[in-house]
DNA sequence: AATGCCGGGTT
DNA sequence: AACCCGGCATT
């Protein structure tokens, strides 16, 4: 179930935090069993065993959780589809299958990776079971499936008609199972989506190892997962550290094309070299930048070094979808980027006090469609005793500069 | 209630 | 840019 825990102002989305969530990279789509109902969407249930999904991008997610739904007859439960009188039974309840005990074996990581892998991979043969079985999904107001992998989000909408293809409509006709026809048609959408096939088949994927001052690149995930675990997170007796999958958070893919968007804005100064910024015992862990735009930048001198001296880009490292594409899906999401950096920053100082998350919202400008929201910080209050108890109310003077302003203290940091 | 601080307004 | 504060989340 959703947590009541609301981001405050200052998250970028103001959307819920589940409080399993205790470090990047990890994603809790779904309370650990039962049924969740999407915020918004009140006829809209997810069920299941979904959590801690670790992906590394939305991309991933968004074919990690495609494949894992179905979709059930509950016409009862969508006015839409029980007007529909066709044969089709489609509804909106997605059913995530528990997972059995054979299969807890099968790490989701790598489920999501190879689902992500996948999406790289050639279209498969037209014409065999897809000719064959697939019928129209929006007949009748069915639910209609988009994915849009460069972006990063799916959606399912309930209201919108979707575009058939000239040989969807002559199969239209077809008496085919409702289950496998929908099935077939999730295939379609998952595996057959032009735009990051073509992206990716065009580009040669690299992963670049985030941890500071490395920015090892390797040509496979293995390789570059093999790197991290042994040069950087179990060496030195911190075995106890090398729970597996724990490298899936400082890789990142990059691609060719990617490069030029680790050049931060023609504005702005070129970023440093991957390093930890100096004086800053905070980004000891902090992954190096990588390809991403968002860059850190002081809204306010009191706040973080210059942008010279501090690029965090770790957080966006985990994605495919930008913000600005969120903001294309109708969700303004305000880039602070300041509030990310440097809560990663500091949040990666003080283990599991950092959230990240995709999580599946509505969207509003597409209709209520759902979208995957991808990345969401939060600011775990810091125990560290602030200005205001240090030197108390009444010298104020004393304070930091930002803690008289009722910023985030700058003297006492995390 | 006290605290921390984001977001936004004012100077 | 510096400064201030309403308001929210958290403790």
């Amino acid at each position: 179930m959703m947590p009541n825990t609301r981001l405050g102002k200052r998250s970028p989305f103001g959307a819920l935090v589940s409080p399993e969530t205790t470090r990047p990279g990890v994603v809790v789509a779904m309370g650990p069993q039962g049924i969740s109902r999407v915020r918004g969407h009140s006829d809209l249930k997810v069920r299941g065993n979904v959590r801690m999904i670790s992906v590394s991008s939305c991309w991933a997610l968004n074919t990690w959780l495609l494949s894992q739904v179905f979709f059930q007859c509950d016409d009862a439960g969508d006015p839409r589809a029980a007007n529909t009188s066709c044969g089709r039974s489609v509804s909106t309840c997605i059913d995530v299958p528990r997972r059995l005990g054979s299969e807890v074996d099968m790490d989701e990581l790598t489920a999501a990776m190879v689902l992500s892998s996948l999406s790289c991979s050639p279209p498969p043969p037209q014409g065999s079971a897809h000719k064959d079985t697939t019928a129209p999904l929006t007949d009748g107001g069915a639910v209609e499936l988009s994915v849009s992998g460069s972006s990063g989000y799916w959606s399912v909408d309930p209201k919108s008609s979707a575009p058939s293809s000239p040989t969807d409509e002559a199969r239209g006709g077809s008496a085919t199972p409702p289950d496998e026809g929908l099935d077939m048609e999730l295939d379609q959408v998952l595996f057959e989506e032009p735009a990051p096939r073509k992206r990716r088949n065009s580009l040669k994927a690299a992963f670049r190892c985030l941890w500071p001052a490395c920015g090892k690149v390797l040509t496979s995930v293995v390789g570059i997962k093999r790197h991290i675990r042994t040069v950087h997170l179990c060496h030195g007796g911190e075995h106890e550290r090398c729970s597996r999958s724990e490298e899936d958070f400082y890789y990142c893919e990059i691609n060719q094309w990617e490069e030029p968007h680790c050049q931060s804005p023609p504005s702005a100064p070129p970023p440093p070299p991957p390093s930890p910024p100096i004086g800053s015992a905070l980004s000891r862990s902090a992954p190096s930048p990588c390809s991403s735009f968002w860059q850190v930048q002081s809204e306010h001198s009191y706040q973080a070094p210059p942008p010279s001296q501090v690029v965090s880009q770790a957080a966006s490292c985990l994605l495919t979808a930008p913000p600005t594409t969120c903001s294309r899906q109708g969700a303004t999401f305000r880039v602070r980027s300041v509030s990310v950096g440097e809560q990663w920053l500091q949040q990666h100082s003080a283990p599991c006090r950092s959230v990240f998350l995709c999580s599946v919202v509505p969207s509003v400008a597409s209709g209520g469609a759902l979208t995957a929201v991808c990345l969401i910080f939060r600011r775990i209050r810091s125990e560290a005793k602030k200005c205001r108890k240090v030197y108390g109310i009444e010298h104020r003077e004393l304070w930091c500069t930002a803690c008289r302003w009722k910023k985030a203290c700058q003297r006492f940091l995390d």
